[in-house]
This record gives C-alpha cells, structure tokens and sequence, in this order.
DNA sequence: GTCCTATTTAACCAAGCGGTTGACAGCGGC
DNA sequence: GCCGCTGTCAACCGCTTGGTTAAATAGGAC
C-alpha cells in the first residue's frame, strides 16, 4: 500500500475494467484466465490491473501450483465508505429538498410558494 | 459529465488535493483563491483541480462579478455511494467475524477452537 | 479609458497509465 | 527431460495528468 491508501483506492476504482473485476470476484476466487475472460485485452494488461487492485488492498492472490487465484478483500472498500460517510449529509440533505418538493408538487403547488 | 460518470468520479476523488478542496466546501462556498490558499501551487493549478471536479458532477460553480464561487453538488457524490453499498456486506461480513474472534479471545479462546 | 483583481487559456514539460508484443519462469503430465 | 499451460516481466508506445509560466479575459473602481 502506499503513503495515501485512500489516493490509491480511488484511483484503481476509477476503471471500469477493474471495478468489472471486483464484481466478479464478489462469485468468489478467480484465477487470471477466468478474469481475462470478458474481456477484449491481453493477459498481462488484466495482470496489471490485478496488480493495482492488490496494491490499493482490495485484493489479495494465492498460490496453488501455477495458479494464482484472486479474491475479494473485505475490508478493502472501508477506507473509501468511511471516507464518503462524512458527506452523506449532503446527498440525503438534498434528497429531502428533492423529495419535499415532489410531494408540494403532488398537492398542487408546483411552484413552490407554500415556503 | 464524460460517457463513464463512475469513473469520473472516481478519477476526480483520486487526488488529495482535490479531496482537499471538496472538504473545505462543506463549510461553504469559496472562490478560487481561497482554495488556492492552503496548498502550495500556482492558481492555473486549482483552477484545473476545480474543472476535473465540476465534469464529475462534484461541485458546481457560480458568476458573482469576477469571482466564481465553487459549491458542492450534494448529488454529486451519491452515485459512488450506491455503487459501494453494494460491497457494503463483505466488509460488514468480515468485520462481524473479526468482531466474534475478538469476544472469543475474551472469553479465552485465543486459538478460536470453539468453532 | 485605465488600473486592479480574479480567473481562465495556451503552450509546454515530466511522469504515469493502459495497452501491446515477446521473452521468460513455475508447475504438472507424460 | 520436454511439452503445454498459466502467469509475470521487460520494453515499448500513445495518451492523459498534474504541474509550470506567460498571456489573455472579465468585471468593478476610478
């Protein structure tokens, strides 16, 4: 992990070939040819997209024989959920105004000047 | 907004200082300068940083005169939120399990052979 | 209009990213 | 030992990113 795991988190879920990846890695272990699989890439393009997973720690790989198995790393995402909580505030605040304003709607006030 | 807003927003979350920026606006609307004022970079720089982060739907941005006060966009961040309640369960799983090894452990079990 | 402030644009640069191909390493089967 | 399969490493390439400086734009004050 480096100096800002949260950086490195953010960074490796900014591509939707990776969080594709983690979606399957939710159906359990994979080894690298059945997470290549979907895709329209090389091997060592989805290697290094492993590789970045692992290094955020949203990952971990084994080892059996020549397989190197991927799994999900549970903890993995907790940063960035702790991370969002504080602005959870924000969002429900706003979806209160949101939905405060649908039901004035639905009484017939679509403008708003009951406040 | 880009094809991929996910990334995007992700991408734009990917930087310190962009995190940064978004916490000092939970106190409130600032203008450039004043978010340029804590980190030691030029103000094209910022300016830029506020871009990456107005195209990820996180902030948007006012006309006063010359100024042009950047606030938050309480939406903004609900779409990374939904997509990480997905995995919501996998870390409460394993917290859950850490949280039984420890009560184990209390209980002095320290090998966990009761299960 | 002229000056001052706030901000963006343009051009540039070094570093990183996402992909490729080709060679190499680990391991089981024969 | 050798083949075949799985996976990584190394070198390369084009594009993007995060920063710089210098010039341009926008708007209020005078």
């Amino acid at each position: 992990m480096p100096a800002d795991p949260l950086s490195a988190k953010f960074s490796a879920l900014a591509d939707p070939t990776r969080r594709a990846i983690l979606a399957r890695l939710c159906e359990g272990e994979a080894t690298v040819n059945d997470l290549a699989e979907p895709f329209d890439m090389s091997l060592p393009a989805v290697s290094k997209h492993l590789k970045v997973l692992e290094k955020a720690g949203l990952i971990s790989r084994g080892r059996e024989a020549q397989w190197r198995p991927a799994r999900l790393e549970p903890m993995g995402l907790k940063g960035v959920a702790d991370w969002l909580e504080h602005y959870r505030r924000y969002w429900d605040a706003s979806f209160d105004r949101l939905d405060a304003y649908l039901k004035q709607i639905q009484k017939g006030d679509p403008d708003g000047r009951e406040h």
